[in-house]
DNA sequence: TTGCCGACATACCGATGAGTATGTAACCTC
DNA sequence: GAGGTTACATACTCATCGGTATGTCGGCAA
């Protein structure tokens, strides 16, 4: 009867289903979820409503599909990165330039996704979405855990500064997620400007984080 | 006829609005300003609607109050250390330790401001609300540069890497700032619990900023 | 004591917007 | 080429919520 019961973009419309999650981040990503009327998606679409429910069966999971895309996203970019080789310092370096990168290329979805489940949707729609609330949220912590093991090592090895890894790890993401507040990308936007914002906040963040040499 | 045009706490039911004022932000920090419905404020408060809208005109200006309290208690204390006597790197970190402090003392204020004049608002009632908006703007503005002077001082004074004042400032407030994503007071929280995790960002971000010792 | 006013509560209105029911044109299949 | 299905658009319903209009009650001044 319907495409999937599931927000998987299985098969059926994948590419449309793509099309409206895009355009649905550009909304989301400027006034939030619950200022963002379907009408508003669909004009942005250059369509209407029916469109979009004909795909989706709620707001809520049409922004749900929004967090899926951008850790689905992350999760295959970063993963490899810390499972490959060098120290836990080189791996850390990378992963952090990759998240740094991935987050202004692809603005709009992972401003949504790092915004995260705003507190209205766990209180109001948990029960009926209980299973994607539960996958998103796991999604989330198995993201963070990969940084937090690969800091997690490099204490081990003496090279980061001696913290509580589940510590130590907010304030790393923080210098870097933080850019989803205060970047606004302009016309125009050249990238060797994204690729000296990402290289500035992994030096930021890789610093606060390495041991310091004054002993 | 009515109370104060403005948003000041000017004179009568300055106390009253205060009350108004926590409890709004409260639910603010919860819900979002769109997802907030100001019947919800009143139950918090215990009251109903006709007790808000006796002191104030708008949600808009009673959200825009929240920041406006927000922004004054930072202002108020950070500035005097930025004024103060140390160096650069001494002031700073003084300056973060406090800030942090603020922010996990007064979570509900502090993480609506900080979360900041969310978009919905700028389009939406710009027109009706432009003076209380750009004052707000202002108050921003003028406390970030409270902190880019400081860093320009000690960057000029090579203490801190070497980078652009404006840029340095963002993941340095990102690492703090970032607190108010994760950061959930448990029941119970021990006043030593806060004060380790402001040391702790505090740290980070100095780290982060401060000239490497390796050569 | 009377009359006014501040401090609310109650009752109501109108707009917005999520979700649904229904239409409909193209396309695919046999 | 008839019947079904896909991919939408259109038209409507209904609940929510911001804001307003009005009522009420206690205190305070004359």
């Amino acid at each position: 009867m319907d495409i999937d019961s599931s927000s998987l973009k299985t098969g059926t419309g994948s590419e449309a289903r793509d099309e409206i999650v895009r355009a649905a981040a550009e909304v989301f990503m400027e006034f939030g979820f619950a200022a963002t009327s379907i009408d508003a998606v669909a004009e942005r679409l250059g369509a209407t409503k029916g469109r979009i429910y004909h795909y989706y069966r709620s707001k809520a999971e049409l922004y749900f599909d929004v967090q899926i895309a951008a850790m689905e996203r992350l999760l295959r970019e970063i993963e490899p990165i810390a499972r490959g080789e060098g120290n836990a310092a080189e791996r850390l370096e990378a992963m952090a330039l990759r998240h740094t990168t991935i987050l202004l290329e692809d603005l709009p979805i992972q401003k949504v996704a790092v915004r995260g489940l705003e507190r209205e949707l766990l209180g109001a729609v948990a029960a009926r979405h209980a299973k994607t609330l539960r996958s998103i949220v796991r999604m989330r912590d198995d993201y963070e855990q990969i940084f937090a093991e690969v800091i997690d090592d490099g204490i081990r090895a003496g090279l980061f500064a001696d913290l509580p890894p589940r510590l130590a790890t907010k304030p790393f993401f923080g210098a870097m997620n933080w850019l989803t507040v205060w970047y606004a990308p302009r016309r125009l936007q050249k990238p060797e400007d994204i690729a000296e914002i990402a290289r500035t906040l992994t030096e930021f963040a890789m610093r606060g984080i390495l041991k310091g040499a004054q002993p």
